[in-house]
DNA sequence: GACCTGAAGAATGTCGACAATATAACGATT
DNA sequence: AATCGTTATATTGTCGACATTCTTCAGGTC
């Protein structure tokens, strides 16, 4: 595997432009116990504003102090832990101050998504866009199901998150992970976080379609229109008609181990 | 500055809705030390592709290999740099195929943010944008100095930081912050990397006067359209016409150490 | 009773050392 | 001549220990 090796091979088969294989990533501990760490604030057994203390964590992933806080730099990078001098690691709050800031970053960035998504050849389209139709299912159905207000959450912010992975932008995915996971938290931070609008399906739906017919502007002052409505509601500004369907968290596992 | 004093305070004073100063951050040395760290690959001290030998870089920071690694891994989070295992970190190397990814992330966010400026208030814009004109005259000055391309592009890239800075949305900032320093890394990443586009001036005139104007879509249009000509030009796609000003690397810095 | 001051405790920040791994150089082999 | 296997070197990955800092709690004071 070294380049002689790949002069070699490129005498053989001429020049490649493509790689045959994927080049092999073992993961890095640093890898495995973010991964961990992203898992346990999205599925809230770090709850917003609790201290992470070093040791306890470590001893119970198995490692040392050292690859921990390694990791942990690599989620106060992403927002998603504070580290005070001395005082160490904290998960988090994001405060009703912060809402409007989040939505309009996912609005950037999941608003291009859609716009691109819209943009493509209709095969293409159909294509990427097959994923996310599965997503949407899947939300359909934890609508149907009766599900409590989390399994709901977690479906809305699945199709959110398949939307800009379906651009295959690994910069823009790695982006949108974070802002979901912050959304996680956001709603973790409040009590009635996880108050579901009753209309969410018909946004999505009205979504969906507009992203299949190509209409990508539409797409987007949907997404916008949507997001707004959250904002004004988690910030209290907006009364009814809203159907409140508080869930409790469970162990379920988002892996997000998917970057650039 | 405890919460008992906080409940004082708030009973002397009254309700506060903002706080009277800024909450103090010492900064930690990790910071520190990804600040210096994204300062020499900005600046083109640490190299694309270039390994970073641990030992070497924390006895020039004066540093333990500790916090010099769990700084690294901030970098590796933004994309900055690679950690192979066993093999230790490089400088990431933005290839061409990298390039048309890069810079639909830069217009999802910078598009974003030419639209809410230029949805503002006229009062509230301008009060927001009067950086950026700033920025834009030091870009104006750079070309009418003859300035070499390396010192073009930084005040290209200040003015697009600038644009999204300007917005006070601190996570688009962070992202930003990330993008424009991979931008300087592809650049860093080819020979004629700083080839600068006579007309670039033009462009971004155009760009002000629409965001001064309020015309938020024909200004996320022109930089849309500038950016396809970039990427186009960086993939050889396009001939002529160009003033190709290549430039040296100098020690300038640039501050990327603004963190929601 | 509330506030300030100080000390005890616990957690963090940093460092050095050791083991594990990848890289490079070298020689042997087809 | 090129490739494979082996060895030596250097670097990384991990851990434990110590100094420093923050937090907490008790005692004293207004």
């Amino acid at each position: 595997m070294n380049e002689t090796q790949d002069r070699d091979a490129l005498r053989r088969n001429g020049p490649v432009t493509r790689p045959l294989v994927n080049m092999v990533r073992r993961p890095s501990t640093v890898d495995l116990i973010a991964v961990e760490l992203r898992n346990a604030i999205y599925g809230g057994t770090l709850l917003p504003g609790s201290s992470v203390r070093e040791a306890e964590v470590a001893s119970q992933l198995g490692v040392s102090r050292g690859p921990l806080r390694e990791s942990a730099q690599r989620l106060v990078q992403e927002g998603l832990l504070v580290a005070r001098p001395g005082a160490g690691l904290r998960v988090v709050t994001v405060g009703v101050d912060q809402v409007a800031e989040l939505y309009a970053a996912r609005l950037a960035i999941e608003g291009a998504a859609v716009r691109h998504l819209a943009g493509l050849e209709p095969a293409d389209r159909e294509r990427h866009v097959g994923t996310v139709r599965d997503l949407f299912s899947a939300l359909e159905a934890a609508l149907a199901d009766g599900s409590d207000a989390r399994r709901i959450g977690d479906a809305d912010l699945d199709l959110h998150f398949g939307l800009v992975e379906a651009t295959g932008n690994l910069r823009m995915t790695a982006m949108a992970s974070t802002l979901i996971v912050q959304t996680r938290l956001a709603a973790l931070s409040h009590r009635d976080g996880y108050v579901v609008r009753t209309d969410i399906l018909d946004v999505h739906r009205t979504l969906m379609g507009q992203i299949s017919d190509g209409e990508g502007l539409a797409a987007e002052r949907t997404l916008a229109e949507h997001f707004q409505q959250t904002v004004d509601r988690l910030l209290g500004r907006l009364e009814e008609p809203f159907s409140t369907v508080t869930g409790e968290a469970d162990g379920s596992h988002f892996s997000f181990n998917r970057l650039p």
